[in-house]
RNA sequence: GCCCCCAUCGUCUAGUGGCCCAGGAUAUCAGGUUCUCAUCCUGAAGACAGGGGUUCGAGUCCCCUUGGGGGUACCA
């Protein structure tokens, strides 16, 4: 394993929040600074106005660092090696744009996207690669300059020398590209903005980036990298590209796929009401989310193509959980950062040995670029359920307690009005969940007014109307002697349980599950006795007596 | 179309020529524990894509086929 420190970087574009590849990519580079005592930059590459999205580059810091992953040099760290945002770097760019114009490394390109478009349609039918042609004569100076004040686009191309070119990849091996494949590629567009290739290439020198770890992506760019590096007089950085991550069925992780699946799972809830018209179905759910009917309708018909609140109201209301996609949407979830890094960290890497479950501080010891594999993995969203239950049962109260608090910052989960003793006496007596989130949905009731209290109606058949209202009997019996019940603490109230049970000769179920559900409206609740005690005896009894009147 | 990369259980992977009739995890299935849902415990089933080589010996090396992926932008 490299010894020698190395600095590294991460380099995010504000075009969306921060995706598990990207930070899949920001850990292992991450590994691989700390494994090698060396640094971590953070660059954020902001060069597409056109793509740029408000606030991303925020909710990107704050996510790294949800995620347990500081940088050493970057947006608000500093460092030497500044400024850290593309788009305040403006004038570097433009200074070796312009040397290697003079140079005659590269040229100005006059061509619109119209005629580059048709260009490569005619490779395309006649089966050639699509690869751009160098003019001959190249249009000079004056044509440039004449063209851009007619008003036509001007572009700056950098004049690829020709010939094979080798890459040495650290993952991969040796790439070999055959010269007549890397064409002469934008380097400067025509708003005057460098193009990713030629401002990471630029930054990489600038901010002594000598390891490149990205994504696969980028292979075929690799090429055009070292060509810029050599006619700029830059050293080739060390490279290794990362194999990709995927969805579990192999489409790719994105925006598109999370909301293609919110589409089958709001058919199915859909089709479950089937006696119900479509006209009133969307009134339905517009009533209750506040959101548009005729939104809902375009939902309804598929037509949604961004994740935006109206879509989040509707699921959140429909019980529609949102395919994770994004970092946040994990945290969101109620995932702890912990079992997260360590599963993403098993995507393409092995630490060997049939390691699995390790904490950071273990993965940066075990972290070795040798071990990362060439293949493509998928994401099981499954297996991180699982990551996540073995976190939280291992993890420390406090540790826990500061995360739940982070996952109900997040929601509009009833919880929230929850103290923080009682937080944690829930996370306690809910032990062997999969995800805040499925906390929360196990133990909400607890936190809502009585009156917001519905019952479910197969929860009520099965606890209290079969066998001749065996359920509602139960509570009768139950009330009274609840009533009396003094202090009104678990112990007691198992005690109490246990004598009933007694009596009557039955088993314990058969009088926690008629209590369940007139107590949280469902038949799934956190442990019966815990369940009382966090309600407290007035309220206990008063949703009991609600629930016996409420009596069909 | 053209170029490049990849290929072990459903999924993530261990495996660097004999330790492998292939190990772990997760998922699945079957039991058990349990006041619900979970958790937890035990067990079962489950893979070297196909075909050629090389070798005494191949999951491991080479070639072909097939399959998957990436790129082919004035996106990054």
């Amino acid at each position: 394993m490299t010894q020698e420190p190395v600095r590294v970087r991460f380099a995010p574009s504000p075009t969306g929040y921060l995706h598990v590849g990207g930070a899949r990519t920001a850990l292992f580079n991450w590994l691989l600074a700390r494994r090698t005592g060396g640094q971590f930059v953070l660059r954020i590459e902001d060069t597409d106005q056109s793509r740029h999205v408000e606030d991303s580059t925020a909710k990107i810091l704050d996510d790294l660092r949800w995620l347990g992953l500081p940088w050493d040099e970057g947006p608000e760290v500093g460092g030497d090696h500044g400024p850290y945002f593309q788009s305040q770097r403006l004038d570097v760019y433009n200074r070796y744009c312009e040397q290697l114009i003079e140079a005659g490394r590269a040229y100005y390109a006059l061509e619109t996207p119209q005629e580059l478009a048709a260009m490569r349609e005619t490779a395309l039918r006649e089966k050639r690669p699509v690869v751009y042609h160098r003019p001959d004569p190249l249009p000079t100076p004056d044509q440039a300059r004449a063209a851009k004040d007619a008003g036509r686009p001007v572009t700056v191309r950098f004049m690829m020398p020709g010939g094979d070119v080798v890459v040495t990849d650290e993952i991969l091996g040796e790439v070999r590209l055959a010269g007549q494949e890397l064409d002469d590629f934008v380097i400067q567009k025509s708003d005057g903005w460098p193009t990713y290739h030629f401002a990471c290439v630029v930054d990489d020198a600038l901010m002594k980036i000598d390891f490149v770890l990205r994504g696969q992506e980028h292979l075929i760019n690799t090429p055009k990298h070292v060509a810029l590096q050599s006619a700029l007089g830059f050293d080739t950085p060390r490279y290794a590209h990362l194999p990709i991550i995927f969805n579990a069925d192999g489409s790719k992780m994105s925006k598109r796929t999370a909301i293609k699946e919110f589409g089958h799972r709001l058919l199915q809830v859909r089709q479950r009401s089937a006696d119900v018209s479509d006209e009133d179905f969307a009134r339905n759910v517009a009533d209750a989310t506040g959101v548009p009917a005729d939104t809902v309708g375009e939902l309804l018909a598929g037509k949604h193509t961004v994740i935006d609140p109206a879509l989040q109201a509707v699921a959140g209301h429909l019980g529609i959980d949102l395919l994770e996609i994004n970092v946040h949407d994990f945290r969101v979830s109620g995932y702890l950062p912990e079992a997260l890094i360590n599963f993403i960290s098993l995507l393409g890497w092995s630490p060997g040995e049939d390691r699995e479950q390790m904490t950071i501080d273990e993965t940066v010891e075990l972290f070795d670029i040798a071990r990362i594999g060439k293949t493509n993995a998928r994401f099981d969203r499954g297996k991180l359920a699982a990551f996540n239950t073995d976190w939280a049962n291992r993890t420390s109260q406090d540790r826990l307690a500061e995360a739940f608090d982070d996952y109900l910052h997040w929601g509009d989960s009833p919880m929230r009005s929850a103290d923080a003793a009682t937080r944690r006496h829930l996370l306690k007596v809910c032990a062997g969940f999969r995800t805040f989130k499925e906390l929360d949905v196990k133990g909400r009731n607890l936190f809502v007014d009585d009156e917001a209290i519905t019952y479910e109606p197969k929860a009520v058949k099965k606890n209290l109307t079969r066998n001749d209202d065996q359920g509602y009997h139960m509570l009768e019996t139950l009330l009274p002697r609840l009533e009396s019940c003094d202090p009104w603490t678990g112990e007691t109230l198992e005690k109490l349980f246990e004598q009933v049970c007694a009596e009557q000769d039955i088993k314990l179920g058969n009088a926690a599950q008629p209590v369940r559900v007139a107590v949280t409206g469902t038949s799934i609740s956190p442990p019966i006795f815990d369940t009382l005690v966090l309600l407290g005896k007035e309220q206990t009894l008063a949703r009991i007596r609600r629930c016996l009147s409420a009596r069909a």
